[in-house]
DNA sequence: GAAAATTTGTTCGTATGTATC
DNA sequence: CGATACATACGAACAAATTTT
């Protein structure tokens, strides 16, 4: 439960702005603690786990009012850098990583800024054609086990295009995880979080079969240690998906550059 | 300048959570309220540039007190979901995306998190690789000159470290500009900024030619449109700098799995 | 389990800096 | 340049929730 000492706000002062990246709204005071903060992290000083102290402790370290503490943390518990929690004892500390939170700020950008799907799905190719590479080199036995039960299930569901997209989804999920890569994984799950269909409809009874082997294929690959296939496959695999749930761009004159 | 009526908060509701992911302490009243303007963002109601009034306007609308607002506000202008304008006619709006901001996010996760060198490399050359196909593909006129004026000024910084390793970062970033995906270009820069060291003195002249060669030598393969060679040019030339930059990965017996 | 202490959540009032018109 | 509108910031206080005793 390590305390770190925080320097006071200038309140006229520049702001050592270490990073590339402008801060929001650098002028605010709440933004001078935030920045200081965040630079404590990303410079070692501060590691999950450490406490910041309660709300009046910081307004006694930074002397400012409460409400500019509290619009700091307020950004800062956003960015998932600290948590809150009242009570004795309580207050803010840095937060543990959660990955998952990635996929929000994906998901929000992606929706203000207006990426396309071709865009999206070119980088799922990307990352799920790498991760498969790595995960026939690194794959375990239970990584096998769970990825074979996933085939049977997905069988049953040939029938039920809700289910069977779902169990495709976990199926895709554990084939990335299968590379023991937290990043790829991490990137993988904001892409499909961020824009893909809640709720498919297109996964008939031929385009399933088709799916179901496809996926029978890469999980043998994988099996087998076989990298450039899998990488392969994976990817004309997605670009199938692609021509299913996203017509409109089947005809890109650009389709298949990606690998296949 | 649109307006949204947007509903009062019940205090006690239970919040209707359209989303799978946790909104942040969806007790709070302050939260309902970020999640409401969430959802219309993503319902399509609320779109860039609309306007949500002044503070006092949504702390009528709402009927909570202004820090309460204000907290809001602080959430969702760290989203970057909407932007706040001081003066006459100010007021929170809508923001513009920014992709930069998923920088941030990932970089934020992923230092809290804690994943290794190596997750991050095999990432880059994943996202990397990926996008030297497209950009072969895709390249234009004015990215094609650019890239040569940065090869000119990577020459010239050859026995200047600091200077060649960022102009070698420029390359890399206008590369993958090149491809035109910039779902790709953002999970890039995410990496660069997370985990790389910020002052390389690693960049010694006899590692600098060799880099620059690397640089040359994907240069014209992107020229030339010749993706695959490319790629493989992409992941021979970040296994290298893997080594220089994290030699004690350097044994790793998966060394070279991902594509070289 | 109940009481007490701690901390956040929320509200009001007020003053100040700043951007727009 | 002045007036207006707005966000930023400060102080004091009570309510609600949570942890410790």
């Amino acid at each position: 439960m390590k305390r770190v000492e925080l320097s006071k706000i200038a309140r006229q002062g520049s702001g050592g702005d270490s990073f590339e990246w402008a801060p929001v709204r650098a002028t605010s005071v709440a933004s001078k603690i935030v920045v200081q903060i965040r630079d404590a992290l990303f410079s070692g000083s501060l590691r999950p786990g450490d406490s910041l102290g309660s709300e009046k402790e910081l307004v006694q370290q930074f002397d400012v009012s409460r409400i500019t503490v509290r619009d700091a943390l307020r950004s800062l518990e956003t960015m998932g850098i600290v948590e809150i929690r009242a009570g004795a004892g309580g207050g803010a500390r840095i937060a543990a990583g959660n990955l998952e939170r990635i996929s929000d700020a994906l998901a929000i950008q992606f929706k203000l800024t207006g990426v396309s799907e071709q865009e999206t799905v070119d980088a799922q190719i990307a990352i799920e054609g790498a991760a498969v590479v790595l995960a026939a080199a690194r794959r375990t036995a239970a990584d096998l086990a769970y990825l074979s039960e996933l085939l049977d299930e997905a069988e049953s569901f040939l029938d039920d295009p809700v289910n069977f997209t779902e169990s495709g989804h976990r199926f895709h999920l554990a084939l990335i995880k299968a590379s023991g890569n937290r990043v790829l994984t991490a990137q993988f799950s904001a892409l499909r979080h961020a824009v893909w269909p809640k709720n498919s409809d297109r996964a008939k009874p031929d385009n399933a079969r088709r799916a179901l082997a496809a996926h029978r294929e890469l999980f043998e690959a994988v099996r087998d240690g076989q990298g450039d296939v899998a990488r392969e496959m994976m990817c004309s695999h997605l670009e199938d998906i692609r021509k299913i749930e996203f017509p409109n761009e089947a005809d890109d004159e650009l389709g298949g550059t990606m690998c296949c």
